[in-house]
RNA sequence: GGGCGCGUAGCUCAGUUGGUUAGAGCGCCUGCUUCACACGCAGGAGGUCACAGGUUCGAGUCCUGUCGCGCCCACCA
């Protein structure tokens, strides 16, 4: 048989298998409870997957689950959000593949500039542009959305929101980029700590010769202020109420205005005004029903209101701006000051606050049944910390902005008639406004934030407002696995909007995992350049083992850490694994073993050699092992404690079955006799840990499993559809684990003697063992696995004898003398002394615990016992340690 | 300002309801190319679990405080 000495991932995983480092073990699962946990990962005919957008823009490689299904044109769509950058990448992989190209050989450099002027010849900053000259817009923008299905959705959502009085259009102030030119929700906004000034600028009192000295981080704006304020009860202050100040530079009379927005203790107490550009001014504004003076417009260059300083940048207008307050010498004093500013998400554009007409939707009626169902538990996150998170944002939610005014995206389906200037609102295009009849409408020409189709996602996708059969079967499903960073973005938007549109949660459980983080622990992002390329390591470790390294780092409520090494080391276990099964493969062709499974319904109980009726103790040992080991990962994949599932495979397989299990068989082989059956027990159990590992290393447990059943008919087509091993009360064998761990132990302590003595490593040592009564049957029948695993020859006593010179070494169950040289054996000596040392130690410890009386009396029975019990094995072995070194 | 989390071996981290000599991977040291695997095998060193109190028969684990670090949210001009 052909087998490569090392593991080559590529020989043998499909190259979509590149992109497929994130799902199989996290699914969400069909209500159905019959096919709970049952694997997926593509048929074998699948030949191109489109992946989801974190992949590919973010590059945040999240360990992430995304239930999908089988399209009829054989790619395998996992439907994702509407990311105009994944309609774009899709679109331009059509092109690719229609000139015979695809973006793995061009590379990541070259498909994204193909991306990027794809995207730029087909409009983006053509409207752009068109938007800076006031044109209006008619670009049929849902060419750019993924699905017409989707589309579809988001009408009804909208239009249903609507009738229900939960979408509202009104004039609000809102974050506005200059840069992208759109409305930006408060979660696009993303927050930087800036040193920046607080300038203290003095307003005349009209009438007086007083000076109300102002405190304001952006003097610019003062072109746009409407009053002033000061706090209710400020005495520095209160007696000026009803006054009007001077507005410097424009020379406007603006009043004076109580409100509790001035903060006496902070800067002067006196706050001005600017309801047009400012989030809290705008709100004082409304109190107050001050007048709203726009000075600065969407490209962020001040208007005409601004007087002299029309058409300047916003930034140029503040340095002249402050500079005629100085000349005026109303400029009083300009201290240093550390403020956050709002920068886009996208452009990290500093963002303007700007009044404009907006939709949006009411937050408050959908946020508190959102609250209910984690309260009630219908929704439960892990880790649960999760949830204060959750509630949190939700207790403090605000209106959410949805309006935006990008070329890519879901159109708004609001229609404005010329005559009557009322708002239709359906879901197809109507011929008429709704209010006059008239035929004069024009469409909204902004798009809707990608989150709102996106908060849709767990039933758009199942074909909704249809109620289709797969609503029926998939809705609500049992979780979703996803990353805490789109927690306010996604989560909260789908438990809303599904509970609004669909009457119940979209989701039973929230799985939060950690993020991918580099070795530095850093986030990875484009522009820090720290990002791991998952094309990149998937091509040199390997799918499994990149996907083994994240799982193994996937422990519930910390992050991912993903580093070289980890996925080096996680290609040594694919290694292991292919090696392993190298060694299986090849000694079933010399011994003449066919193709062969077990039958895959039935316990994986070994079976008796004829001749003896015995069934062998590595058999039952290592069946015993799985099926615990089974069990463990059962339970930790029930309880997503993944990198748990993950470790238990690894040591299984690693430490029990290659490097005791195989290591007896290959004797076993060796001796040649009862072939058949130590096959079969070997495959049963190798062929079933296939099968448990299968979801952590789907692609090498495939390739392995379909050539373990080469040729057999009658088979699962695929071990994905194999059923997933259970544990099974029956097959635990205390006996055969503690008889396994005698002779571990006997080897182990040969080992440890060998290597002390510095024994050569060719030599085989003479030695006794003599094994107490308990085990003299065992060591009996294992003499032979006994001195060859150990290198030594065994003379086999089962009493004290004639005295033997060497060194010894004892434990509860047997003595182990090896017969050296004195010299040799003095080198054993500090071996002893150390644990003789330690055993005094933990001796000492557990005296005085059992001779204290109080925890005699309030220590459970088992704690007690079991102290006793070791207490009586320590000791037993300080004597013997003693005896040895007193020889 | 509010909220969440972290500090355990040189490094990266596990440690489930408090209980018997605190674990893993990587790295390090010694020996070994033994015909599955040097991406390996055998053996080994290395930790007063950030610090200080408290609860308890018993604390890495629970409570309080201190120090150090990280993240999220927030309209202090």
């Amino acid at each position: 048989m052909e087998i490569d000495k090392v593991y080559e991932p590529q020989r043998f995983e499909p190259a979509w298998a590149q992109w497929w480092i994130d799902s199989g073990i996290f699914r969400a699962q069909p209500q159905n409870p019959g096919r709970r946990f049952s694997l997926v990962i593509p048929p074998p005919n699948v030949t191109g997957v489109l992946h989801m957008g974190h992949m590919l823009e973010h590059t945040e490689i999240d360990v992430t689950v995304r239930w999908h299904r089988m399209r009829g044109d054989n790619t395998l769509w996992l439907p994702g959000t509407d990311h105009a950058g994944i309609a774009t990448q899709m679109v331009v992989e059509r092109q690719l593949s229609a000139e015979g190209l695809n973006r793995r050989d061009m590379g990541r450099e070259a498909f994204e500039e193909r991306v990027w002027n794809w995207k730029y010849e087909s409009g983006g900053t053509i409207k752009k542009q068109m938007i800076r000259l006031g044109a209006s817009c008619d670009w049929s923008r849902e060419r750019f959305t993924l699905d017409e299905g989707l589309s579809r959705a988001v009408r009804e959502t909208f239009v249903r929101l609507y009738e229900k009085g939960l979408l509202y259009r009104g004039e609000y102030i809102i974050n506005w980029c200059p840069d992208c030119h759109t409305a930006l929700s408060d979660l696009e906004v993303v927050h930087e700590e800036t040193q920046g000034s607080l300038w203290h600028i003095a307003y005349p009192v009209n009438g007086t010769s007083e000076r109300l000295v102002v405190a304001t981080t952006r003097p610019e704006t003062m072109l746009g202020d409407t009053a002033v304020a000061i706090h209710p009860k400020d005495p520095r202050y209160t007696h000026l109420h009803g006054k009007t100040v001077r507005l410097p530079l424009m020379e406007r009379d603006i009043s004076i205005i109580l409100d509790d927005m001035a903060d006496p203790k902070f800067g002067t107490g006196v706050v001005k005004v600017t309801p047009a550009h400012d989030p809290n001014d705008f709100e004082a504004g409304r109190r107050h029903n001050l007048p709203i003076i726009q000075v600065i417009d969407q490209s962020a260059k001040m208007t005409p209101a601004a007087g002299p300083y029309a058409g300047l940048d916003r930034f140029e207008a503040r340095k002249k701006v402050v500079a005629a307050l100085q000349e005026a010498g109303l400029l009083v004093k300009i201290e240093a000051h550390n403020l956050s500013i709002g920068k886009c998400q996208r452009s990290r554009t500093v963002v303007e606050p700007l009044v404009s007409k907006q939709w949006f939707v009411k937050t408050k009626p959908l946020a508190e049944p959102a609250i209910r169902v984690v309260e009630d538990g219908r929704i439960q996150f892990i880790p649960d910390n999760w949830s204060k998170t959750y509630f949190e944002w939700m207790y403090n939610i605000r209106d959410w902005c949805i309006s935006r005014q990008l070329w890519w995206g879901h159109r708004i389906p609001a229609w404005y008639c010329s005559q009557c200037s009322e708002v239709t609102v359906a879901r197809e295009t109507p011929q008429e406004c709704a209010h006059c009849g008239c035929g004069a409408l024009t469409q909204d020409p902004d798009v809707l934030d990608t989150w709102f189709s996106s908060g849709l996602w767990p039933f758009s996708t199942l074909g909704w407002p249809d109620q289709t059969e797969d609503l029926q079967a998939y809705y609500p499903t049992t979780l979703l696995i996803t990353g805490f960073d789109i927690l306010f973005f996604w989560v909260a938007r789908m438990v809303m909007l599904g509970i609004e549109c669909m009457g119940d949660v979209p989701f039973r459980q929230v799985y939060i995992h950690g993020l991918v983080r580099d070795a530095d622990k850093q986030k990875m992002s484009k522009t820090k350049g720290n990002v791991v390329d998952p094309l990149e390591v998937t091509e040199k470790y390997g799918t499994d083992a990149v996907r083994l390294s994240l799982l193994l780092g996937a422990a519930p409520g910390t992050d991912i850490v993903l580093t070289e090494e980890r996925m080096e080391s996680a290609r040594a276990f694919a290694n292991k694994m292919w090696n392993a099964s190298r060694l299986i493969f090849m000694n079933m062709e010399r011994s003449g073993v066919g193709a062969w499974l077990p039958p895959a319904s039935e316990s994986w109980r070994p079976e008796a050699l004829p001749d003896s009726l015995a069934v062998p103790l590595e058999d039952r040992w290592i069946s015993s092992r799985l099926n615990q080991c089974t069990e463990q990962v059962n339970r930790a994949i029930e309880q997503y404690r993944y990198h748990e599932a993950a470790q238990t495979l690894w040591h299984f397989f690693w430490h029990e079955f290659c490097d005791w299990y195989l290591e007896i068989k290959k004797l076993r082989f060796e001796e040649g006799s009862g072939l058949n059956e130590h096959w079969r027990n070997l495959l049963t159990v190798y062929e079933t840990f296939l099968r448990l590992l299968h979801p952590v290393m789907p692609f090498l447990t495939e390739e392995l499993w379909q050539r373990l059943a080469k040729g057999i008919e009658d088979r699962p087509i695929s071990i994905a559809i194999a059923p997933y091993p259970q544990f099974k009360a029956e097959a635990s064998d205390d006996v055969a684990e503690h008889e396994m761990s005698v002779l571990q132990a006997i080897i182990t302590t040969a080992r440890e003697l060998r290597s002390d003595v510095k024994a050569d490593p060719k030599q085989t040592l003479d030695g006794v063992l003599v094994a107490r009564q308990a085990v003299s049957e065992l060591v009996r029948g294992q003499l032979s696995a006994l001195e060859k695993l150990s290198r030594m020859k065994l003379e086999l006593r089962f009493s004290a004898g004639d005295p033997v010179e060497g060194v010894t070494r004892s434990e509860a169950e047997f003595d182990l003398i090896a017969r050296v040289s004195p010299e040799q054996a003095d080198a054993q000596r500090g071996r002893l002394e150390k644990e003789i040392e330690q055993l005094e130690k933990v001796i000492a410890n557990s005296s005085r615990q059992l001779g204290d009386e109080k925890f005699l009396s309030r220590a459970p029975a088992h704690v007690v016992d079991g102290i006793r019990l070791k207490l009586a094995d320590y000791e037993a072995q300080l004597s013997k340690n003693r005896e040895a070194l007193s020889q």
